[in-house]
DNA sequence: GGACAATTGTTGTCGTCAACAACAATCTTT
DNA sequence: AAAGATTGTTGTTGACGACAACAATTGTCC
């Protein structure tokens, strides 16, 4: 067993079928402590569910969100410069279009100048909808900073920078 | 229209279907901006995207990581035990173990103590080919610590370190 | 100007994953 | 012993990323 990594020894008990109880969180996590990737995910699952609990009475999932906010910022985009803005792909996107379509949030416009897009837009009703969304989002916003600090938001959102 | 989260004013150009090319990265993010969890998403992404593709010879995914990992550091624990500490549904964990089980790399003991539940451990095949997992998800790891900076991610890994 | 390549939106398939619900077998409680 | 909880399992649903193929349209190149 070449010792290249974390070598961890098996903790008590590494008998077999029979075992005390463990409670649950003396369980140790082992060479995922060092794992960006494993904390960023737990933490991701936890963001997005207060993000959907947040916002579920108007029923605006991330994604969504995303997509309405820039619409709304960047009217007339075509489907594809949403998407490859959003890392999207564009095959999803039009699923997405297709709800907050009929949702009349959005719609599609045939763009005149290039017969294969459509240019983006939101509708009247989209706007105020936005807005509310927008509120809501900041709230779910607080929940994250009291959850993981003013300060520590901060950092993270400068850390993360450009990967958005 | 209430100004109570950031107010927005739609960019150049928000005329209708005709528009000039956009370049694409100069399109606004708007609100966005302001939150973690876009950005957690986006380097979410970009970090088990790396993950599958170091790990891409051995054919082993984040999850499966997580779970050899944990019962490599615990044998003995029970479905349920792993499930629980790794924030994995047990319905989901049953078909990751059923992968696992059958590539030799874990076995499912009934335990004596309570019949319902089984005990998991790794197979010696298993126990050497995490060996190895370990050493690619460590130069995985290099790859985060290339990409935002190795204070950056140590403060990341700090940050979130109660979501573990 | 006309053939050929690239782009846009769309449809469809596949696999991962979280969230539930239901169930049989087996503890635990009282 | 009866009622309730837990464990593993099966199945369903829906969001999501990754691909592949296609028609319509635009762009390029000779």
């Amino acid at each position: 067993m070449t010792a290249t990594a974390s070598q961890t020894s098996p903790r008590k008990r590494a008998g077999n079928g029979a075992a005390r109880r463990i409670d649950a969180d003396e369980i140790g996590l082992d060479a995922l402590i060092g794992h960006a990737g494993y904390a960023v995910r737990r933490f991701q699952i936890w963001i997005f569910q207060d993000f959907i609990k947040t916002l579920g009475d108007v029923d605006i999932r991330p994604t969504q969100y995303s997509v309405l906010t820039v619409i709304g910022a960047n009217p007339g985009l075509s489907q594809m410069a949403v998407a490859k803005r959003l890392g999207i792909e564009r095959a999803r996107l039009v699923h997405l279009l297709d709800s907050l379509e009929q949702r009349r949030l959005v719609k599609r416009i045939k763009s005149k100048t290039d017969r294969r897009s459509h240019a983006m837009h939101l509708t009247t009703q989209g706007e105020t909808a936005l807005a509310k969304f927008k509120r809501l989002a900041a709230e779910h916003e607080r929940h994250v900073e009291a959850r993981i600090g003013k300060a520590n938001r901060e950092r993270l959102l400068q850390i993360l920078a450009d990967f958005t």
